[in-house]
DNA sequence: TTTTAGCACTCAACACTTGACACTGCTAAT
DNA sequence: ATTAGCAGTGTCAAGTGTTGAGTGCTAAAA
């Protein structure tokens, strides 16, 4: 729908606003193309009418609009760059297969955050889709234990609990035997269903005749760990751009950091493929000048994370989609097993 | 050495200057002493030639100076202030015996930093002091396991581990018991020495001959344990603050909160009471214009942890102080069991 | 001897003007 | 279809004047 000449246009606009932060005008195009600023000019008016580009003001030059990006990713993007360096330091860290899983996703969302000087999160690292492999109980002591829940994936959850006061350690162990027995292979997030549908059944029953507030203490325990949990990196990388240069924004930006609202940039994890959102499609107001890419990782739909980078709108984009997309496809990788 | 007047003077040009953040000039104070504004000034030279004032220009009112702060912390807080309110919220958070430790200094260092609107910090929840309970093994899927390490606090940390080639499951499981044998009771700051102590004593050498990568598949983890860690809160309170209205400031200090230099703010834990660093004394220049201060919580001296606050030199230490000391003997009371 | 009134001085903050500059949109010529 | 040229617009930085809150100092009053 845009004519050759425009897509050149608006991807040299995006190209030379990502790297310079300032707006273009008609004088740096004509450099770059062999056309009088006053084509140039003309051609952006239109593209300013179709609502790719903007003004900041009446005789400022243009930058690229929300939609404007949208376009640029969508069709302009040119895969020329050469990113086998920051590819060959992500080879290298997945290749030390030791590490635990959850502490590899730490660091790859540190060199992410490295390598693009944006922020980036991880979500969903164990909850989603793990299966409980075994409960333990450790005595610690007199009437405290601690109560381990190991996942399939190696996680492990503990909490402090009390043993009731009409309780012993050793009906608590067989407590944890039958939870054991109920519970096994049993998805993370439903375990807590699991036990309330339980409960009329025999096997809990037996306890429960005899003591309720031990179950209660489980399940207490055990709604903790369904709990998701996120991990934040480079918090301070998106400072040093100029869009925040504004105190205001950089305090609505780290405060919105700081709050668990995480959750509400990367709900809407069912998709597949890369996920860009710009600017005001981001719905958190403390967002509106920011971008959010999303990629999920992980093998079939019940065991999924995702990872996002956060970074103003004026993003370096060729640079990030693909590393994000390598990314996540290594992390894939560590749940082939 | 200072005149009661002085000092009446000193004192209240801290209290106003934490109240206002504007420099204050004799006129305020003579409203509120019955003096004229000249023989302030007299005054104020005279404090300012001591040290204990300071000029932002020529002509501006004054500021505290570090030294001028010490002061007034040291000889001039009046507890008039009745924090009874405070006292309540936090006596209601320790009042829920059931949550865990780690949890209730989480929770703890949310709430000091909530009811300071500063930046809290603690250190050492865990590490310090604590002492190994239990370890474990639980295998996950053929040649892959979980190594758990439980302290006698309650902490838990575990780690994947592969089973060497030459090695299976069973053999693994001898070796943990032999390590439950020697380092039952064994302070995590040791267990490294420990271990490397022992593999000179028949125990270990047993496994040694036939198998040494098992030992160091263990050395490995182990170290990971001991690994410090702290917990931060609040952040973004301190850019509330007028004195981080300049972004380069706050950029230089959300990035060294970004870097794991933490440790250095609050490094010299051997003090028994609360220690006030203030400004250049914090010797990291992120911090030059911060005050940090530590109180040390914990039973004796194996088991002691550190919590602080940091905010701005001009802080509301007639708040803090009493707020952070309260906290500390009641965190102090989690360890009494 | 201590306190105070008064005065000259300093500096930050603010509002205002001005000129340079980097753009634009439009029009008429190519 | 393109371009040169020009009037118009808004930003920015530098310079200027004003205001106001503060100072230090001195000489008179308590």
């Amino acid at each position: 729908m845009l004519t050759k000449r425009q897509e050149e246009i608006l991807k040299l606009i995006v190209d030379e606003f990502v790297k310079t932060a300032e707006p273009i005008g008609s004088r740096t195009l004509s450099d770059l193309l062999n056309l009088s600023s006053a084509t140039i000019r003309n051609e952006m008016a239109g593209l300013e009418d179709l609502g790719f580009l903007e003004k900041t003001h009446t005789s400022s030059g243009r930058i690229p609009s929300d939609k404007g990006y949208h376009y640029y990713i969508e069709k302009l993007i040119t895969n020329n760059q050469n990113y086998n360096e920051s590819f060959n330091v992500i080879d290298e860290l997945f290749s030390n297969k030791d590490i635990k899983r959850d502490e590899a996703i730490k660091q790859a969302m540190n060199l992410l955050s490295q390598l693009t000087n944006y922020t980036t999160i991880a979500l969903g690292t164990n909850a989603y889709g793990s299966r409980v492999k075994k409960i333990e109980l450790v005595p610690l002591y007199e009437n405290v234990c601690i109560l381990l829940l190991i996942t399939n994936r190696g996680h492990v959850e503990s909490k402090e609990i009390k043993i009731p006061e009409n309780s012993d350690m050793e009906e608590m162990k067989r407590v944890i035997e039958i939870f054991n027995d109920i519970l096994f292979d049993c998805p993370i997030a439903q375990v807590s269903e699991k036990l309330h549908y339980e409960i009329n059944e025999h096997k809990i029953k037996e306890i429960l005749i005899y003591n309720s507030t031990i179950i209660e203490t489980f399940l207490d325990a055990f709604t903790q760990f369904t709990q998701s949990k996120y991990y934040l990196s480079g918090q301070s990388n998106m400072l040093y751009q100029p869009e925040f240069n504004d105190i205001s924004r950089v305090r609505e930006l780290l405060s919105f950091f700081e709050k668990n609202d995480i959750f509400k940039l990367v709900e809407d994890t069912t998709k597949t493929g890369v996920t860009v959102r710009i600017g005001k499609e981001n719905a958190i107001s403390a967002m509106r000048d920011c971008t959010v890419i999303t990629v999920p990782y992980g093998l079939n739909d019940s065991s999924r994370g995702t990872i996002a980078v956060v970074g103003p709108t004026r993003m370096e984009y060729q640079k990030v989609i693909p590393l994000i997309k390598y990314l996540a496809k290594h992390m894939s990788k560590l749940y082939k097993e």
